[in-house]
DNA sequence: CTAAGTGCAAAATGTTTGCATACTT
DNA sequence: AAGTATGCAAACATTTTGCACTTAG
């Protein structure tokens, strides 16, 4: 079967609180806002479309799996600070980075997939906060 | 109960049998490779540890739990290229890491953790067989 | 009309826990 | 001896599948 052909009422809405999530969610944080608006199923299986898609990444944070909603945007490069301790997602759109990823091509001969690069750490506020 | 302060045979062995996984392991490569010489469990627990101790990472590929070693070394900089297609991991000691790491400190607030910094690409031998 | 999407219940997987036993120091 | 580690079986949690029904185009 081909996927994700169609646009549903389902996919609308869950994009949008994906969207309003202003942080890491887990499948179970959407589900409870969606309050069994959508099927747990639907949830899971349009999460993989996105996935698929690089428009949200998967991973786990304290043994929990966790999924973070990467707006579209139309820049090149899609490199984003990830703040460990809000969630919070900045995307940076700066030399610095095109000239990183020269550097490491050049001087070490790896190809950083400029598609998606995360790099943890503290944003300015938590890190004042602490 | 407090955790990891015994050495033990399984630990070792377990630690020795990671080691020795020249990429990403799953739960399962480890468990079928030590044939039921470790307990599930065991194994487990064991590498929650390592988790808590930054010596292992975790995270998800293809569906799939992942976890991955994150070797001893002496640097400051815990810095990584992670090849995407044969899951090697890199470590690089360079300069230029550091620098990049300034420049968003200074341009962008943001205080990139220097423990464990890891940047998914394509590692040379990949990319030209590709 | 047809292929794709949905949601339920059930099945399959993956992970953690309780507990008795064994091991480290 | 005291507290930690192990491994089994059971409990629990998470994710996927089969299927009948609905919906988008």
């Amino acid at each position: 079967m081909k996927r994700n052909t169609y646009s549903t009422k389902q996919k609308e809405r869950l994009l949008e609180v994906i969207r309003n999530y202003n942080s890491d969610f887990a499948i179970n944080d959407i589900y409870n806002v969606l309050n069994k608006e959508i099927g747990l199923t639907t949830i899971y299986r349009y999460l993989d479309e996105l996935i698929k898609e690089e428009r949200v990444k998967k991973f786990t944070k304290n043994k929990k799996v966790i999924y973070h909603y990467i707006e579209e945007c139309n820049h090149d490069n899609h490199f984003y600070l990830k703040c460990n301790k809000c969630g919070k997602m900045i995307h940076i759109d700066c030399d610095c980075i095109n000239e990183f990823i020269d550097i490491v091509k050049n001087n070490h001969n790896f190809y950083i997939n400029t598609k998606n690069i995360i790099i943890d750490g503290t944003c300015n506020k938590c890190y004042k906060e602490n």
